[in-house]
Formats: C-alpha cells, sequence, structure tokens
DNA sequence: CGGAGCCACGGATTATAATCCGCATCTCAT
DNA sequence: ATGAGATGCGGATTATAATCCGTGGCTCCG
C-alpha cells in the first residue's frame, strides 16, 4: 500500500548490496539501528530525508538517486 | 548544523514562488499545516520524503530537485 | 552437531515530526 | 486608519519516526 516507501526500500537495498554490505554493516556506518534499516529495506517506515543523506554517504550516491520518479508513485 | 534543512527550505521557498503561490496555497493543497510550511522553508525541520513528495507534486518538480547535492553538505 | 553471519519480524519505549491553535508584524490597497 | 493577505514565530498537543531490546529462521562452513 505505501508505494513510496516501498520503492525507496527496493531502491537502498539494491544500492546496498551492490556496495557488499549487509544491513549491519550499513546500520554501523551510517549511525542508524540495525532493525530500522530492514524496515527501511521492507518499505515498512517512511524515512526523514536526513537518513536518506545518512544512508546516501554511506552508499557513496546521491540522495535523489535512492528516490523513485514522481510519476513512479500512482498514489 | 540543520545544513540540510536549510538547504531544502530554500528550494522549496524558491519553486514555490516560482509557481506564484503563497504558503497558504502550497499548505492547503499538498494538506500540510500552514505553519509546518514556514518552518519547512526557514529550515527549522527535518521533513520525512512523503512530505517531500507531497510538496513537489503541488510544486509540479521531482522530488529530487529539492534536494542539494551532498556535496554541498558540509556535515 | 555447533557456531557465525545475515536477515525477518515483533513489542515496548523514546525522540521528534507534524498538527493545531494563537498572536504579532509588514505590505499594500481602499 | 483600516482591513485583507502574507509570513514569522511560539506553546501545547498528537502522531509517528526511530531506537533498543529480543526471538527465530535460514545458509554456509568447521
Amino acid at each position: 500500500m505505501d508505494q513510496l516507501a516501498k520503492a525507496v526500500g527496493e531502491r537502498v537495498r539494491y544500492r546496498r548490496r551492490a556496495c557488499g554490505l549487509s544491513q549491519d554493516n550499513l546500520a554501523l556506518l551510517s549511525g542508524i539501528d540495525r532493525s530500522y534499516v530492514g524496515r527501511i529495506e521492507r518499505g515498512e517506515v517512511n524515512i526523514t530525508v536526513e537518513k536518506l543523506y545518512r544512508i546516501a554517504k554511506v552508499l557513496v550516491c546521491e540522495p535523489a538517486t535512492l528516490l523513485p520518479k514522481i510519476q513512479d508513485i500512482h498514489s
């Protein structure tokens, strides 16, 4: 149902794996709770832009690349 | 410290004015509290990506365009 | 078998995002 | 001078983002 959260979750997961990191690694490096990054990737939560930047920094990419295009969300 | 919030605030304000909208207009159209829109533009708050998308939709732009480049944030 | 790494998932709590008031200031038009 | 529209800003409250636990289920390897 929450299309947006799922879309960013997929992108975070994809990018994380591309970086060869575990959820634990990402959590520790970004200073985010380990169980919370799981929830992010599963699209269960609606994160803040601050968290988005912390994650993007660790995954060495622009925050914008973790966001789906607005038209991809048929809300 | 809230470099990030200030940066997105500036962009929202700039884009809102480009659309010829008041804070009140943006608030009503996006379903966000008016005083909160003011705080966003002043960089006082750390918004969620869901709010970012609601705003971007009203301002007819990609959410990504409201986000500064990661290198522009000296954290 | 046993342990280690990785992940899903939940409950309870804490931090904070977001709302709902309200009042003050300023500009501009009447 | 007055009233309407736009914004700043603050306090108090509610909703929810985020944390801090934990359990259990995999797979892979000794």
